[in-house]
DNA sequence: CCGGAATGTTCATGCGGTAAACATCGGGCA
DNA sequence: TGCCCGATGTTTACCGCATGAACATTCCGG
């Protein structure tokens, strides 16, 4: 059983849990940089070192953290995405998808700033013997690459037959919006007022939606 | 005079500018995180609050780092653009130079990760209390946009009437090579085949030319 | 009921940022 | 000329963080 009541068992009970948990906060405040072992101990109320019964150190719980923060932009993109009003025309309906996915994406980033760079917080220093991977989905876990991609080939499918899809589209479109991202978070856009964040946006869109199709 | 031989003299002669040089090449190994204040202290051989004598901390470093390395990107994109060889179709001519600017920008980053990983390290924590600034141009310090934002005008100005580039196409373009720069470099399509990498550079930059002009 | 495995805790080490007090040098001014 | 001040370095010190080693407590299966 949990501690239920206020008395304080030497033993947590679900330790490694509440360390993601607080640790997830830290990131969602300050970015995969707060994300420090030590104050999500302190924030549970356990010893700096007891982390290390449930993580093989900051590393571990901060690739921890970065999966949940990918599996909540997923979750944003589709919410995004479903609430699009549906059309009538498939193509355009695809074409709604796509932008709806991609605002989701960039909205994410802007209202989870932390959140967001902690989902893409690179494990450093990169190991530079591991193997060159081939495929062109980078990694199943990312969740938002995937939808990303799967709307792109609707959206081919939908379209008259003079249109079709680069083969690395995906790759791109993604690249626009993930560099849109970050530009507005800590790039050099931040500070643009709203409305020209918009405007970045919906230009950014634009060019993703008529630019990956081959004419 | 500087301190020609090997001789240490007590003053160092010219410590700020060696303090940055050591952060420059500190950056260069291992990015904006390897900067270190007391690792350029050990390597320029001066104790390690010496360098509170020429900047505010290590924040202030970082940003004279940061600066450089924005520097240092703009010259290899103009170094790959004076490489294009000219057309004579000035339409083609100025495409091709928004496509060199763009693959300098990308060949940047995949050949000097740490260099610009410093060159977009953010001042963290943001200041929130900063006005919003509403320029579509974020920083005349960066050149780097400046060219590709001129460049994009001049292809816009060369096209067929019909065509034309929507307000924030630059930042828009922008935003695609630095995303792509970043999935290269520490994102998860960082591990790419040299052969896949350029596929999807190529399509990118497909998607960047084609798409930023509307029809 | 007992002993080991899990799970936490206390110490200890080392690194990095930074401030305060002290030392040294170089150059201008009496 | 000689002295004194300001610029530039150095020492010492404090704090936070990551992490390992040794010790303590608890739980659970035999």
């Amino acid at each position: 059983m949990a501690a239920i009541s206020g008395g304080k068992t030497y033993h947590h009970g679900d330790l490694r849990n509440a360390l993601i948990c607080a640790a997830v906060d830290l990131a969602t405040e300050g970015g995969p940089e707060r994300v420090v072992l030590r104050e999500a101990a302190r924030r549970v109320g356990v010893s700096p070192t007891a982390a290390y019964r449930h993580f093989d150190g900051r590393g571990e719980l901060l690739r921890t953290v970065r999966t949940h923060a990918q599996r909540l932009l997923a979750d944003a993109m589709e919410r995004a995405a479903a609430r699009e009003p549906g059309a009538d025309d498939p193509a355009l309906a695809a074409e709604r998808r796509v932008a709806a996915l991609c605002r989701g994406y960039v909205g994410f980033a802007v209202d989870q700033p932390g959140l967001y760079r902690a989902a893409f917080c690179a494990p450093r220093p990169a190991a530079p013997d591991e193997p060159a991977q081939d495929r062109q989905t980078p990694d199943p876990e990312l969740r938002a690459f995937t939808l990303l991609r799967e709307a792109l080939e609707a959206l081919a499918r939908t379209g008259t037959p003079r249109f079709g899809v680069r083969p690395a589209s995906g790759a791109a479109a993604w690249s626009a919006v993930h560099g849109l991202s970050l530009l507005l978070l800590e790039g050099p856009l931040r500070r643009l007022s709203a409305q020209r964040r918009n405007a970045v946006v919906d230009t950014t869109l634009a060019m993703v939606v008529s630019g990956t199709r081959t004419h």
